[in-house]
DNA sequence: TAAAAATACTCCATAGGTATTTTAT
DNA sequence: ATAAAATACCTATGGAGTATTTTTA
C-alpha cells in the first residue's frame, strides 16, 4: 500500500497567514519567522500543488481563485488538527470517547433513561451505544469485546469470572398472577398453591442463576414446575399471564408495568421455601481500560450515593 | 496571536500506521521507514500529547483508550489533507468553487431553473449562490465585488464600463393591456393609440437604457408619457395591468406570465417611432478570475450554441 | 532464546536565518 | 526613492538510518 502525499500543515498555516495577511513581511512576523523562508515556503506549497495561490506584484499581493477556495478549507484542517490533543487528552481521562452500554428490557423502561439523560448532560462528548440484549447475550458481548458495559439481572451471589459489578437495586420476586384465577385476590395467598399453577417463565439459558433459584423453591416444597410458555422479555412474560397461560415470577419493580388482567402479589420472606430475590446489577469487563466507563461507574456510584 | 500548536501530519500517519499493524516493524515496514525512528516518533507523539496511546511490551502492542479514540479523528484528519491538492486543482479550473449569481426575476421564472440544475450536474462541486436582484442592484454588486455574475435586461447597446456580456436572447417588447379597454381586442392596434393610455412602468434607476427607450418612443409620437404607477418587478407590472391601472411594456417572453384580464399585444417592428427590442444577458466581471465562472460562460455559450 | 521494542549514535535534508538583488510604484 | 518580494547562500534542528541493547513470552 503506498503512502499516498500529503502537504503538512505548517505549509497551510504559512498559507493562511499569507491569505489572511496579503504582506508576505507582516505574515512572517505574525509566524515568528522571516520573510524570506515564508516567500519560499509558499513557492513550495504552490510547486506541490501545481498551480499559483497567489497573484503577486512586488507591490501587492492577492489570492487566485484556487488559493480563494483554499482558505476555508485550510482554516478548517488546522482547526480539526488543533482540537485533537485536547480530544486525546479528554478521551484519555474519559470526558470524551464511546461507551457500548447493554441493558435488559426492565431497566429500558425503569433507570436508564434518567441516568441516560444525565450522564449525557455531563459528559457530551461521549458517545453512548446502546444495545438492548437479554444477560446471555452481554456475557458473549463482553467475551467478544463488542460492548464496555450492560445492566442486567441476576441472583445474589452471582458473580462471573473477569467480570466486575455494581448492584443497582435488589428485590423480592412477586407473582404475576391472571385475574381471572380465583387465587389472585385470596387474602391470605399461600406459596404452595401458587407453586401448583401452570409457569411462564424465561428460557433458562437467559438467566441460568435466576432460573434455577425459582426451580429449586419448586423443589424444595415438592412440586414439578408445569411450564405453559416460555418468552424472554419481561413484558412479553406479563402479557402471557394477561392472557390467562399461567402465573409468572418477576421482579417487584415490574409492578409498574401494568397490564389488563395481571395482578401482582407478594408472598413474602416468611414463605417457606424462601421466595428468591433478584438484583439487578451493571456489569463491565474487570480488565477494561476505558475511561469514560470509569465515569461512567463513579456517576452511577454518585446517584445510588 | 501566538501560533497555537498543533501535530504534523507525518505523526498522525505514523501513529496511525502503527494503530492499524499493532506492530511497529510492519508499520515501519509500510511506512518506508526503519522501525527505530517510528518508535522515536511514537514517544516523541506521546510526549506531545502527554499521554500514552499504545499499552507495548517487547512482545504486544495494543491501543489505550485515548489511542483508540484517536483513530478514527486521525484517518478523517489525514482524508482531509489527502483530498485539499485535490479540491485546490478542482478550484484552479472551475470544477470546484463558489460563484455568486445575480438575476432579475424574469429569467428566474423563465430559463434559470432548467440551466441551473443542468450546471448542478455537470459540476457537483461548485456551490452557487443565487441572488434575486435588479440591474441597478446587480450593478452595484459587481462594484463591491458581491457577485460573480448576473442575469439582467437592458436595451441593445448596452456595454457597462468593465463588465463583459453574454446576450442570452433579443426580444420584441409587446404591450400589456387590460382586457376591459377597448383597444385590447382592435384588430389594427396603432401605436400612438397605445402611447395615449396611462403608462404602468419601472422606475427609470433600474434599468435606464430600457426606460429611457421607451420615453424616446413616446417623445418621438409627440406623446407625453402619463405614469400611473411605478412598479419594479415584472410580475407586479403585469398585475398592476390586470387591476386596470394602465399598460405596460414588457419582453415578449413576459407572455408565459398569464394574468386574467391581461392582453399582450405586439405592435410590430413597422411601426413609427420604432416599438424598442430588449436584451436579456449574462454579465460578468470582466477582470474577474473566478474559472467556476469562465466554466458556467462556457456552459451558457454551449447551450446556446 | 528469539522476536520485537528501546536506546545510542550518525547523517543529511530541509526549515529557517542573513545578506542582497530586483522591481514596481 | 522606497517598500516589498525574490534570490542566494548559510546554519542547525530534527527526522531517518545503522548498530546495538534490553526485555519477556
Amino acid at each position: 500500500m503506498p503512502v499516498s502525499p500529503w502537504i503538512e500543515l505548517r505549509l497551510w498555516q504559512q498559507f493562511l497567514a499569507v491569505a489572511e495577511e496579503l504582506h508576505f513581511g507582516r505574515a512572517a512576523a505574525r509566524l515568528h519567522m522571516t520573510q524570506p523562508p515564508l516567500s519560499q515556503a509558499i513557492a513550495h506549497l504552490e510547486a506541490l500543488l501545481g498551480l499559483k495561490l497567489f497573484d503577486r506584484t512586488q507591490r501587492s499581493v492577492r489570492l487566485t481563485a484556487a488559493g480563494g477556495a483554499l482558505v476555508p478549507q485550510a482554516r478548517d484542517l488546522l482547526a480539526r488538527a488543533q482540537a485533537l490533543p485536547a480530544f486525546a487528552r479528554a478521551s484519555a481521562d474519559g470526558r470524551a470517547g464511546r461507551l457500548r452500554l447493554a441493558f435488559v428490557s426492565t431497566v429500558g423502561f425503569d433507570v436508564l433513561p434518567g441516568w441516560l439523560r444525565a450522564f449525557r448532560e455531563q459528559y457530551p462528548k461521549v458517545e453512548l451505544e446502546l444495545l438492548e440484549a437479554t444477560g446471555d447475550v452481554q456475557l458473549d458481548g463482553f467475551e467478544r469485546g463488542d460492548i464496555d458495559m450492560g445492566f442486567m439481572l441476576h441472583s445474589p451471589g452471582f458473580a462471573p469470572l473477569g467480570l466486575a459489578c455494581r448492584c443497582i437495586s435488589r428485590e423480592q420476586m412477586v407473582v404475576a398472577m391472571p385475574e381471572q384465577n380465583p387465587l389472585a385476590h385470596a387474602p391470605g395467598l399461600a406459596l404452595k398453591d401458587v407453586l401448583g399453577l401452570p409457569l411462564v417463565i424465561f428460557p433458562r439459558r437467559i438467566l441460568p442463576s435466576l432460573h434455577d433459584a425459582i426451580f429449586t423453591m419448586y423443589h424444595a416444597s415438592g412440586q414439578l414446575p408445569r411450564v405453559a410458555q416460555e418468552a424472554i422479555q419481561m413484558q412479553t412474560i406479563v402479557n402471557l399471564v394477561s392472557a390467562g397461560l399461567g402465573v409468572a415470577w418477576v421482579p417487584e419493580s415490574v409492578r409498574h408495568f401494568q397490564r389488563p388482567g395481571v395482578v401482582y402479589r407478594c408472598i413474602g420472606m416468611s414463605a417457606t421455601p424462601c421466595v428468591p430475590e433478584c438484583e439487578t446489577s451493571l456489569v463491565w469487563s474487570a480488565k477494561s481500560n476505558n475511561p469514560a466507563l470509569q465515569r461512567f461507574i463513579a456517576f452511577v456510584a454518585q446517584i445510588l450515593r
